[in-house]
DNA sequence: GTAAGTGCAAAACCTTTGCACGTCG
DNA sequence: CGACGTGCAAAGGTTTTGCACTTAC
């Protein structure tokens, strides 16, 4: 377990230290591990689960402070907000694709799979203009079950 | 106000008189209420709203047989349960229109569209099944603002 | 008669918030 | 230092559930 500092991770930090910075907040301990833990945990989470990872960076974290940092991380699109119909909301690293994406669930296993749907980029705009509306988001969900064992159990799989 | 009964809830209560004998279960005077309600409240409606109307028929109703209830209506295509990401479920009378609908939520005035895109029809079925699972059901959701006064406010607008 | 259904109130559950203390700049 | 951020615990809001009483069949 070498000490070297990862590039990646620190161009990511700067880069989000600026949006900090320019929203005149600041970078505390707590906020940069939450951020960190956000960017890092593979796949979809809940809150609860980055309370987890984040602690195991900075003992530290509270509860109170994953709540008040999701909107931060949100807004600053480092993560994506997810609501698929179950009680907790799910949270996803921002990969940086610009195309827009559809979520396949599985009820079996309780996975959900990232797919590309880039023709559905217009429908919004349509629609909502079709109604005299602005268009802000769309979201395309499919729920269905895994057959047998060809289901990608708890792996989100490559869409 | 005449007290002539209504042939179209004669025929429809029946129906559902038939599903819960079907079923096993028996037909309350509670949960002949609700179902009444569930099935003429227009427009979307909250399990609040619900209780509301339902209560309106008999007063006797509580919450607690409401949500009890809730499940019987929405297994027996009374009604249709829709999570458009807010805090609360929302219900829709089952118009038993066969064609695939999308919701066109406005964020300013809470009102929800239904539109009918039968061209999603396909859409679940060639994901799930490129991904070697069986599909359910889907769900494409638009939110848009209203611009200024072309808002239908409140007023679920014919799709 | 008897098992299913009901009302009430408490519990569950995730998320938000008030408050006093800590700490970044 | 002074305001912003934090932890803790309590509150909020919707939905669920345990229990004793009713009631449909």
């Amino acid at each position: 377990m070498p000490k070297q500092p990862n590039p990646e991770s620190a161009v990511q930090s700067g880069a989000f230290k600026a949006f900090i910075a320019e929203k005149g907040l600041r970078a505390t301990r707590q906020r940069m591990a939450v951020f960190e833990a956000a960017r890092t945990i593979q796949g979809h989470y809940t809150a609860e689960d980055l309370l987890k990872k984040a602690r195991s960076l900075d003992r530290s974290v509270s509860r109170a402070t994953i709540y008040r940092a999701l909107p931060l991380l949100v807004g600053s699109n480092v993560i994506r907000e997810m609501d698929v119909g179950r009680d907790q909301k799910y949270y996803l690293a921002e990969a940086g694709s610009a195309t827009f994406r559809a979520q396949l669930i599985c009820e079996n296993c309780d996975s959900i799979v990232e797919v590309d749907a880039p023709f559905m980029e217009w429908y919004g705009k349509a629609v909502a203009a079709k109604h005299g509306m602005r268009p802000l988001s769309q979201k395309l969900q499919v729920t269905a079950s895994c057959l047998n064992d060809r289901c990608p159990r708890r792996k989100p799989a490559r869409s």
